[in-house]
DNA sequence: CTGTTAGCGCATTCAG
DNA sequence: CTGAATGCGCTAACAG
């Protein structure tokens, strides 16, 4: 009678033993690194199966110096939404799972987070989300020598891949949108105080991205930013029409506000579309199960979650040079646009 | 000259050689496993140190049957909200980094997930969220012989630890408090459809406890579900005031109606609180930024969290049994609620 | 209080 | 196409 451990898991050993081969031969059959006749592969197999083996992720880690494990760096900051964090999240993981790899979970107010999982070895790559146009994490990731790939565009990426929504080209496109439509007046309704204010590269792309093609069509820009609640858009409004009274079209680029800008433009004596246009740069979910979906600029979280991780894997297998990734803007119509009323 | 490696990272061995002590004193020195005198230490420390070393996961996991990962299963669901999962998220990372800890993500659509990292010993424990009274992720989870701890009560745990904050007990407190002011016709506005049709516990739960307190105060209980969007609460609201016009107070349990919700009701020619009493169970951050804030029974997305993993550790650190563990909930008054007007 | 050493389970040369 | 043997870096007995 074999002398069968009855309390431990099986190891590759008791694969090899199992399947009358050697260790490597099983090792083989999993990796595909040589060939395998389809006679020992199938016996091989079944051994695996019979005895349930799985192998041990630390020491196939030890051994290959590969961990298949990446780690994802997210914001836990009150200023971002967290609607779209979870959208990007949700892309990463999803992605990283077709790749065969696990997704390691770091918060960016863990400092040092970065140097530790690298330095230990714990993930193979990594993937930053939120990044501020001078953010100081680039530069310890860049000087750590994995692959590594920025969800935004800091000034200087120094050697990093980078990827993002075209925040600027969605400005861009709104202002000439409504521009097309007549209008004349457009304010720019923004990211929170605070996220400008740190430089986050989504709010300052889109803000700039405004204020050019404001500039290029003679249009004088209107900006303020706001918070994602009500009290912050009262203000906001405010400030729009007490000062601006001619304004017909909005831009907006935050959607916590999206639930109720309705109710408070017509608070503020403004129909919607009539008296003032919107067009909103936000994820197609928010913004398309509105009871009056909105004009839109999705923001494809998904296919900028899904290319980090594309990118990443490109930079690790393929030892692929940085590259720099926008991934372009395109506008929904929905029924809160229209042409602008004639001046009077 | 010493024949020092230039390229690969430093090991044990460079430390010990570097200190002049044996591999094993530099090993207890990082785990504190047995006395060191303090002049080795300082002695390790500092080589370690002039060596940036950093023992490399994969070796320690190998050697000791330890990853210091802790996996967690988070939803992705349309029907839940997802400020609520972040906050979960956010407690269990900053919670497990506490206890030394990392923290895998898993989807709960990767399926095989849990068998997946279990088996392969990637993770030390397990915290799975958004439970169902009869999910099927329980009995694999079981089976598998990792600490884990559900945020969420099944109807058969299973031999698992079990915690989240007590929905029951909150929908109670609702109806007491609305009881106390002297309403009699009480409405409860709960979570999607499709929450509690998979039986999501913390839906089934408040539910419950509203429909279970109602009865014994001789209420007779009216309750709707509802999606989180404005086409769905006017339905609910219309519902609710057509058929039981008489009604003068709410239990709101979804957080993705708070920002519309005042909107709608005087849409209803109801006002806050003078015609409609609110009690709302949600976080607090939500409820409490609002313009006129809410009556709260807040849920405690942190504590829960932070629960989950010291109980996790618990079971592996100190091996003790499953607990269940409900997280009491407490009222605090806003300005959505008043004395119930006399009866005309 | 410290040193020596045998594994942990797998990948991967080197031989055949 | 397959097997045998070495080493990955660390932990934890065991031995002083």
């Amino acid at each position: 009678m074999k002398n069968r451990k009855t309390s431990t898991a099986a190891t590759i050993i008791d694969v090899a033993r199992e399947a009358g081969v050697s260790t490597s031969t099983v090792s083989y059959v999993m990796s595909g690194n040589r060939p395998i006749s389809k006679e020992t592969r199938e016996v091989v197999e079944s051994a695996m199966q019979r005895l349930r083996y799985s192998p041990r992720s630390s020491a196939r880690a030890l051994a290959s110096s590969r961990s298949d494990v990446l780690g994802l760096v997210v914001p836990l900051r009150a200023d971002v939404n967290v609607g779209v964090v979870m959208q990007f999240v949700t892309a990463v993981v999803t992605t990283a799972r077709t790749f065969d790899k696990d997704v390691l979970l770091l918060t960016q107010d863990d400092a040092g987070g970065i140097s530790r999982v690298t330095s230990q070895s714990m993930v193979d790559g990594l993937v930053m989300m939120d990044i501020e146009a001078n953010d100081p994490r680039v530069e310890v990731l860049a000087a750590r020598d994995k692959p590594a790939v920025l969800i935004g565009m800091p000034d200087d990426p120094r050697g990093l891949s980078c990827v993002d929504f075209d925040f600027a080209g969605a400005a861009r496109l709104a202002v000439q949108h409504l521009a097309a439509l007549g209008h004349r007046r457009i304010a720019f309704l923004g990211s929170p105080p605070a996220s400008l204010q740190r430089h986050a590269t989504y709010a300052d792309r889109a803000l700039n991205g405004f204020l050019e093609t404001c500039s290029s069509h003679g249009i004088s820009p209107i900006s303020v930013a706001c918070e994602a609640n009500s009290r912050s858009l009262v203000q906001a409004l405010d400030s729009i029409f007490s000062e601006h009274e001619a304004v017909t079209a909005l831009i907006v680029h935050n959607e916590g506000l999206l639930p109720i800008l309705g109710e408070n433009l017509s608070q503020h004596g403004r129909s919607l579309p009539e008296d003032v246009s919107v067009v909103t740069i936000a994820p197609l979910e928010v913004a398309g199960s509105a009871v009056r979906p909105w004009t839109v600029i999705a923001i494809p979280a998904m296919e900028v979650g899904r290319a980090a991780v594309e990118m990443v894997m490109d930079r690790m297998d393929l030892a692929k040079p940085a590259e720099l990734r926008l991934i372009a803007p395109v506008l929904t119509e929905g029924e809160t646009t229209c042409v602008a009323a004639p001046q009077g």
